[in-house]
DNA sequence: CGATTTAATCCACTTTATGGACTTAATATG
DNA sequence: CATATTAAGTCCATAAAGTGGATTAAATCG
């Protein structure tokens, strides 16, 4: 249910739509922020005021917005206070940034770790170690942490790591064995998230993340959509030939068996990404052929997510970042003589900038998107 | 971007939020809609009056909360005043239907027409007249129109109907026909939010609409998901079998080609929807075979939109509707199979109450559900 | 240098919600 | 049966927040 507005959340919304303008139009002067938002001046100027005192807006000098008349001073959004931490999980390794409130990245740490091996007790202590390294070296610099996200490699149910078969974990509760407050999230959605705020691409795609499994996270309008019990996106489960190999999901066909980062370097006939990219590179037939298929494959699975869920463009990040150049052509070839006649353009199949990062920086980035959307607790908690 | 709020604004939202407390809650006393909304006595008190006032509510008599004290008046939606026109326009019927605040459907024509001979001109002219029809009898009963949404068999932008292969229409605006305002939208969008809000499913499901395409809406918290253009839901081409027969979208194997009406009645031998009842209910083994088959396959398509979309519960509408009973299991077994070991249950697949009035329904329903969600606006218009 | 234009602030005012006091209408209790 | 208790609904003075016009500030133009 919508929430009845009073008057101390009016204000609250209020600066959250303020705020989110300083964020969107950059460098701004109060009057064109008045203009945009339909507020008046001597409001947006009170606010404006609030947000520098908190630290979360600066002024930025002059700006000139007609020919004539005084020249605004310009305020944009300021990283020498707030910021937020983005932790990862993954397979092989644990990650960790501070990304301050513009969205600049201010630390980044990986560590090196083979988490299958180890019991998630283990894995969550190298990872506390690891965030409060970071959480250290951040207040070193005047920042101070508003909050944090986890992403893990599996579904997720509020604080509960409901399964995550390739790190081997069934139902851990993380709230509890974390020395401190985090938000839990796949893997897969914050990597899409990640895409959005730290990408270069616009507000609706899918963003195809290939790991072991294949994982997509679907963005429309600036919002990540999670289906009714946040299990949407499951790309890689999507039946590719109903008679296909059997999947370690119970069905038969389905795209991880074509294009998984195992499937795929078993058709190949070589043990790591490394090397078939070599292979690929050297223009060896094999590979070649084995890359072939899997765009297909993907191509085919693509073609069923376009036509359920519309998607703006299609990113692909993970291993599919480094293939990109011989996967791209036949997924694309495929969809196209799929798609032709139902829609006037079939979607763009772009890489990701960002790669295995994506996560990492979308955890972070959720949690600077909250401080932004409301920046009024923010406000209240550093006040007397 | 989320607007400022104004003062104006505060009160047009928390007018909403209390009217669309009262339609979730019931006849409720308006001490429970301070309770439940946050607001004061006094402010909901207020409101009350005003929506009263305007005819959107009436006292229902007395209402005991607890077991002392003064009974509250009881207040509920009231029918007596606010209504909106649904229409529809399809293969060979049109429909225009009269519903109430309180969802009651007050009035209904179906007009059966061969509008794929017709020219959209004339098409449009004979729903203007039953639109016409509705109108003049729902103000003899009193009822003041709110406004009117109109569906159509394709996809559609704004005011313009893009594509409608089954009526042969290309790039038809609606508005520029019609002598009144509509709002138009997709026939199958509108039939899952028919489901939503006159069926008796909750708030997270995809409602399957079979007719000779194959649609679906997906609602999800009770939205609907359109996707980044519109075009999201078309179950009908998501890819069953990479290999098998064209498709009038360009594609092979797609859903529509196994589970299609046309595809069912051929692979039954037969020539009409009613013919294959009966020969399903005298248990003839071809008729039976062949919704096996196409149960499988709506299954194996399924399972791809679980995988990519979660949704709560599966609604199947239109065509399958009656035939139900003989596609159920095979689709579900399919599903069962197919997502077993991935999602704790697989969802459940029921059958619409609502069969082919759904999208007049939900075209209806549709504005009444703003009005419900925006009553500021039809406040005004009855103020000085 | 004065006129004009635009930015930002100041201040009296309006809108809306608040919260406690009051009235009303039931049941519980002695 | 009279009185206490409880909860619903209304009244009214007050507070919070935004409005809009006046004012001051800082530029460019002629």
């Amino acid at each position: 249910m919508t929430q009845a507005v009073r008057h101390d959340s009016m204000r609250a919304r209020n600066l959250g739509v303020v705020l989110g303008e300083v964020r969107r139009s950059g460098p701004i002067t109060r009057a064109a922020l008045a203009e945009i938002t339909g507020l008046t001046k001597t409001t947006v100027s009170k606010m404006v005021g609030d947000l520098i005192e908190a630290g979360m807006v600066a002024e930025s000098g002059a700006l000139r917005d007609g020919e004539r008349g005084r020249p605004g001073t310009a305020v944009a959004l300021s990283g020498r206070r707030v910021a937020a931490l983005g932790l990862e999980i993954n397979v092989d390794y644990l990650s960790a940034c501070v990304v301050d409130l513009t969205l600049a990245v201010r630390l980044r740490y990986t560590q090196a770790v083979d988490n299958r091996r180890a019991s998630p007790v283990e894995t969550l202590s190298h990872l506390e170690e690891l965030a409060h390294r970071a959480v250290e070296e951040a207040r070193g610099e005047g920042l101070s942490i508003a909050g944090s996200t986890l992403a893990v490699p599996g579904p997720v149910d509020g604080g509960l790591v409901h399964a995550a078969p390739n790190l081997g974990w069934h139902d851990v509760r993380v709230s509890d064995l974390l020395g401190f407050p985090v938000e839990l999230d796949n893997e897969a959605n914050l990597a899409a998230l990640g895409e959005l705020w730290f990408g270069s691409v616009p507000g609706d795609f899918l963003h195809v993340s290939g790991e072991i499994g294949v994982g997509a996270g679907l963005v429309v309008g600036g919002t990540l959509f999670r289906g009714a019990r946040g299990l949407a996106g499951e790309l890689g489960h999507v039946v590719v030939s109903p008679d296909g190999p059997a999947c370690r999901c119970g069905g038969r066909g389905c795209l991880e068996q074509y294009a998984g980062q195992d499937a795929l370097l078993r058709a190949a006939g070589l043990a790591g990404v490394p090397e078939l990219l070599a292979h690929l590179q050297a223009g060896e037939r094999g590979s070649l052929e084995a890359c072939q298929r899997a765009g297909q494959a993907l191509g085919v699975a693509l073609t069923s997510a376009v036509h359920l869920m519309d998607p703006g463009t299609i990113v692909l990040g993970g291993v599919f970042a480094p293939l990109f150049p011989w996967i791209r052509d036949p997924a694309h070839e495929t969809m196209t003589s799929r798609l032709g006649v139902m829609r006037r353009a079939v979607p763009e199949l772009t890489v990701s900038r960002l790669g295995g990062d994506a996560a990492t920086l979308g955890a972070a980035g959720q949690v600077i998107h909250r401080v932004i959307a409301n920046p009024w607790s923010h406000l209240a908690t550093t006040r007397p």
